[in-house]
DNA sequence: TTATATACGATAATAGATGTCGTACTTGAA
DNA sequence: TTCAAGTACGACATCTATTATCGTATATAA
């Protein structure tokens, strides 16, 4: 399964929120649990993690919290994944790990070149969309079906796609 | 983590080595194991799964094993994943699971439709990839698509990616 | 008849994600 | 000075998905 992790849709959550909020004041982990319904444990070592990667400032103590270091339009939802997940690697044959050069199987199998720039790809997918995209974006719930989003392929395709996609 | 299925990739392996079989002959799950060093029993199980979702077909018996049912220029990457490891999910809050129409916490939380936005980009994206563009090249794939997803860049973030990515 | 293969399901083992708990430190305000 | 509200941090438990293994049945070419 293709998914991000939880923490990361609680951290772009928060991180909408106080992007709208009025200037001045900061946000408290509690403020983003109860609003939204997050697990207050959670919602504060996910905004503790954004503030570690630098995302956020936070202010201790009575009255602190946090606030955004940067504005949403700075941030790629590449970089924000990356801070919260840690490097990107769709597939295992290109995870960059120090202690093994590449793919278990690169001995036999030569895929890891192709592997790693697949990976590459959807690296430069992430980094093509802004947080501001995500933040500001009133979108319809309407388009759901696969269907609608083939119009940049061959027509061939088109009909493979229909056949099987639900 | 946003990542892949293991048997993906060996379906991948194993489609890209069917391809490139000269004619006539089938593949066994046997030859695709011992080629590339993966456990038997997954790899049986995967093209099992190519098998039924019709990708490949299979032939019993001795002298058995599959051959590739389409063309992999006609085969997007979306398609693949789909069929080896079911709907793309990318996030949480945008998973179709029929039981629950939404976002567990839809009700405050309203990000479900830029969620699900979201994730219609990523199928859109790996639509956009032919297995056979996977399966062909030995060098890494051409930049040129790399552009698609850069050209809504404004200029301050190319550097700010350049500055975490790899 | 035998060897080689797919077909199928149950289950164990592992890893990763998710959620919980306890405690210490910081600071503004009563 | 005291207290309450907050961050900071780490250890741990739980849940879930992935990954791997095992056993058995069936088909078919030689
Ligand atoms: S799967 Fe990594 S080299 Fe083939
Ligand atoms: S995370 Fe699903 S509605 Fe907010």
């Amino acid at each position: 399964m293709i998914k991000l992790n939880r923490t990361t849709e609680y951290g772009l959550v928060a991180m909408k929120h106080m992007a709208k909020k009025p200037g001045g004041s900061a946000t408290s982990a509690r403020e983003v649990s109860d609003q939204f319904g997050f697990p207050f444990e959670i919602t504060a070592k996910t905004l503790q993690r954004l503030k570690d990667t630098g995302l956020i400032q936070s202010l201790q103590g009575a009255r602190g919290g946090y606030v955004l270091a940067r504005s949403l339009d700075e941030i790629t939802l590449g970089e924000f994944v990356e801070k919260m997940e840690g490097p990107v690697a769709v597939v295992n044959c290109a995870s960059g790990k120090t202690e093994s050069p590449g793919c278990e199987y690169s001995g036999r199998c030569e895929m890891t070149s192709v592997m790693t720039d697949l990976n590459r790809r959807v690296i430069q997918f992430l980094s093509g969309i802004r947080l501001s995209e995500l933040a500001n974006s009133e979108i319809p719930v309407a388009l759901t079906r696969f269907e609608d989003f083939l119009g940049n392929q061959p027509e061939s395709m088109k009909e493979n796609e229909k056949a099987h996609l639900s």
